[in-house]
This record gives structure tokens, sequence and C-alpha cells, in this order.
DNA sequence: TGGGGTTAT
DNA sequence: ATAACCC
């Protein structure tokens, strides 16, 4: 084994990073994470909404696509993302309710990952139904707690991935065994205050913990010991199951000839390297191990908020609407949000029959005079909003030659807490829409995006 | 494929 | 601004 493939587990010296703080020579460095993955989720919120939706088969639409759906429909062979057409043909009773508003989605999805917060503020947002939770510490604690007490306590919950069998004196097994306990808290206390079921994976890291929580499903968890790591990876059938390993990648190591796990774990480094640089070729090869170092980094509030609906255009007035229609929903996302953000995008998506993923944006810095309206709710920042993103869809988009969109998107990003700095202090002039009068500040802060008043 | 998100370059 | 990844 190298010296790197062990160099995450156990450092050698004085101390250890650890998601960010030393921890002691000499105490374990083995970590443990939760994958915590909802069932069918947006068909749950419906079914929440709308009691009497339990018990049929389920779908939730968008556009022509069964983006997801309960496991009566399931049972009856509609798959996630599948046509409409096909869904109903398969399915003559399948219940389809419209899900292209993610307004209450998104709002549930941030109910549990609060709820999991309070168990260890370390939560990782993946997507709207899936979090990571680094229990290493609550588990620390518990251990300290427990010592000679209960040595009865020591069960496990749930399942145990090839029913391996734990092995009390093993430290690591024992601090698994009480990661899938709080997993079970977890899952009861979701459903208990929010009406939703899930699945768990527990794990010494991410990539192992979100294999592992998808071998029982639904509403089940699983709890993988260290001993079993190489048998999980090696049940994926292909190199694209594995996350990190996206579409791209997949095309490129299949050029190689590279389709199994234990292809990518047997190919030459020093090749996979040039032909895919570095970064990318050492972390997926680590991949391959079942080896993921990265930690579990709290998401904390969104970064961005964004809109977007996928419908044909082919005028300006039309992309005006439609804009106009993106932009009020998320000036109230915003409002509620209380920080405000400093920087708008537009994005589009031209219509081409081939060309896997074509989307354009353009973006610019919101003027400061609209940022300052922003938090009261107003319809006087509706229209200079929608000046700004007219010049920028007029920037990609040549509206004196015919064209045709299928996708509009605008997003909110670079989001600033309110103004709490006060004159004098170091924030102060660090805040630009405060110091900003005494300095040009127009380039003081984002070279990149494009200026409207440079136009 | 929809309607979102994130980070790296 | 784009490209990759995730759901």
């Amino acid at each position: 084994m190298s010296s790197a493939g062990r160099a995450d587990f156990r450092g050698s010296g004085g101390g250890r990073w650890v998601h960010d703080q030393v921890v002691p020579a000499g105490s374990s460095s083995s970590r443990v994470i939760v994958h915590v993955d909802l069932d069918c989720f947006y068909a749950q919120v419906e079914m929440i909404s709308n009691p009497e939706l339990k018990g049929k088969p389920l779908g939730v639409q968008q556009k022509y696509l069964v983006v997801t759906c309960n496991y009566e429909a399931r049972k009856l062979g509609v798959k996630k993302l599948m046509n409409v057409r096909d869904a109903k043909e398969k399915c003559p009773q399948l219940v389809l309710v419209n899900g292209e508003d993610l307004t209450r989605y998104r709002e549930m999805s941030y109910k549990v990952t609060e709820l999991l917060e309070e168990f260890s503020p370390i939560v990782e947002r993946l997507g709207f139904d899936e979090n990571f939770v680094d229990l290493t510490e609550m588990v620390e604690k518990r251990l300290e707690q427990l010592q000679s007490d209960e040595p009865s306590a020591l069960t496990v919950s749930g399942h145990v991935y090839d029913n391996q069998p734990i092995n009390l004196h093993d430290i690591l097994h024992i601090r698994l065994l009480i990661g899938s306990q709080i997993a079970a808290e977890m899952r009861e206390a979701m459903y208990n205050q929010l009406g939703l079921t899930g699945c768990a994976g527990v794990a010494s890291n991410k990539l192992l913990a979100k294999l592992v929580s998808g071998i029982f499903k639904p509403n089940q968890q699983t709890l993988l010991l260290p001993e079993s790591s190489q048998d999980l990876i090696h049940s994926l059938n292909h190199i694209k199951e594995m996350p990190g390993i996206g579409y791209k990648t997949t095309k490129r190591l299949e050029a190689l000839g590279i389709s199994s796990v234990r292809d990518l774990q047997t190919f030459s480094s020093k090749i996979l390297e040039k032909e895919l640089g570095i970064s990318v070729a050492q972390r997926i090869q680590k991949l391959s191990f079942g080896e993921d170092n990265s930690p579990v980094t709290p998401s904390g509030p969104p970064q961005s908020f964004s809109e977007e609906d996928s419908f044909k255009c082919s005028s300006e007035v039309e992309a005006k609407n439609k804009i106009e229609e993106l932009l009020a929903s998320l000036l109230n996302r915003v409002c509620q949000d209380g920080r405000k953000p400093h920087t708008i995008r537009l994005i589009i998506r031209r219509y081409s029959s081939e060309k896997h993923y074509n989307r354009e944006s353009r973006q610019c810095p919101i003027p400061s005079h609209i940022i300052q309206k922003l938090g009261i709710g107003n319809y006087d920042v509706m229209t200079p909003m929608v000046d700004v993103l007219m010049k920028l869809f007029r920037n990609m988009v040549n509206v004196k030659m015919p064209f045709h969109l299928t996708l509009l998107s605008v997003c909110f990003c670079n989001l600033k807490a309110l103004n709490t700095a006060k004159k004098g202090t170091i924030d102060y002039y660090l805040t630009p829409s405060l110091s900003t009068t005494s300095r040009s500040g127009k380039h003081s802060f984002k070279m990149k995006d494009t200026h409207m008043e440079d136009f």
C-alpha cells in the first residue's frame, strides 16, 4: 500500500487536519459519515400536501417528463425521468401532479437540512433530497459518556452491508455502530417532525456512505464496515455509477478502455494523469479504491438563487415576458432570504439538434441603487432590473437576426449579508456599497463582470 | 430530459 | 464565462 493511500487516515507526526481542525496525535482520524437520502422526495412532498394521493401511483411532472414517482408507480413500471407518454402507457392509472414550481420542495428540503443540523452542524446538501453529516465528533462524545455503562446498548441499527459481523473489540466498528444509531434517530426525527421517510448510509467517508445508503431501498439504512468496502465498490457494474465520475469523464475513460472499477484501479496513473490532468486523475483513481478524503463541507445558506423555464422563444417580446416572470419569483425569494445579491446572470439555451450541453450566460453587477431597494418587496426594482437583463440578452442574442431559444434562466448570486458594517470599522471600508462613493468602485471588485455602463 | 444546485478553471 | 459535477 502506498503512503499516499494511507495518508488520509493515518497522518504521521504531531497531528493531522480533520475538517479544518488539528486533532491530537494518537487519536484516530477515521471519520464517521452518514448520507441521508429521502425517498422519492417530490412525490413525498406532494402526498403530504394532498393525502388523497397516498396509496395511488403518483408521478411528478415537469414539462413532458415524469421526473420522479412514488413506489406505487415504480411497482407498475414507471421510472424516473420517463416520458409522460411512456409512463401513461405503462401505467394508465398513474396520477400526475405538476412539479415545475419547486417552492414547496425547496422549503421542505431546507427543513430537513435544519433538522439534521441539530444533530451536528456539519451538514452538506447535495441537491434537494440528500445530505451528508459528519458524525465523528458526536460519536466521540457518545463513546465517552457510554464507556463502561451498559455494553448492551452496543447494537447496530439497521442493516450491515454483506451481513458482515461486528467486532465489538474493534474501535472502528464500535464508532460506526454508534453512527448507525444516530442515523436511526435522524430518520425517526425526520418522520416524526416532518413526515418524511428516507434511507441512510453510514461509512468512513462520503463516497462509501453514499454508495451504501442505496443498498436497502426505501426507508432503510445500511452500515458499511471497513472490511467490506472493496466488495461495495466492486459491486458497481460500471465506472459511470461512481459518484464523481460524470458523463464527460466516463466517455474519456471508455476511450482508454476503462469500464469497470477494477479497470480504473489498475490503469497506469501516469497515463491517466496525462489524459485527464493530474487533479481529476488522482481524485477518481482514489475513488476507485473507495478512498475519498473530501470533507463534509457545511452548505449553509444558498450561494445563488435561480429560476428557469424551458420553452420556445423566438422573439424579444417573448423573452422579456418570460424574464419578467422569472424575475418576479426571484425577487420574492431574495426578499425572504434577507441577504442581497450583488450579481445578476442571464442564461439561455439555443435550439440545436445536436450538442449535449449548450448554455450561454452573461452576468453583470447589480447597480447599487437597485440593491438598496431590494429588501422592501417592491415593484420599482422590476423595471430597472428587466432593463439590465434585456441588455444582457441583447449582448448574447442578435435580435436583428432570427433566433430560437429553448430555455431562459435568471440567477442572483454573489449574495452578501446586509450592511452590518459600521462607519470607522474595517468592514465599512471593505463594503463596496458604503465606501464606494470615495473611489470609483466600478472596477474594484468584479473585473470579469460585464459593466452595463460600458455599452 | 427538468429545474434546480456546487466548485474548478 | 464556461465546464464539469451532483440531484
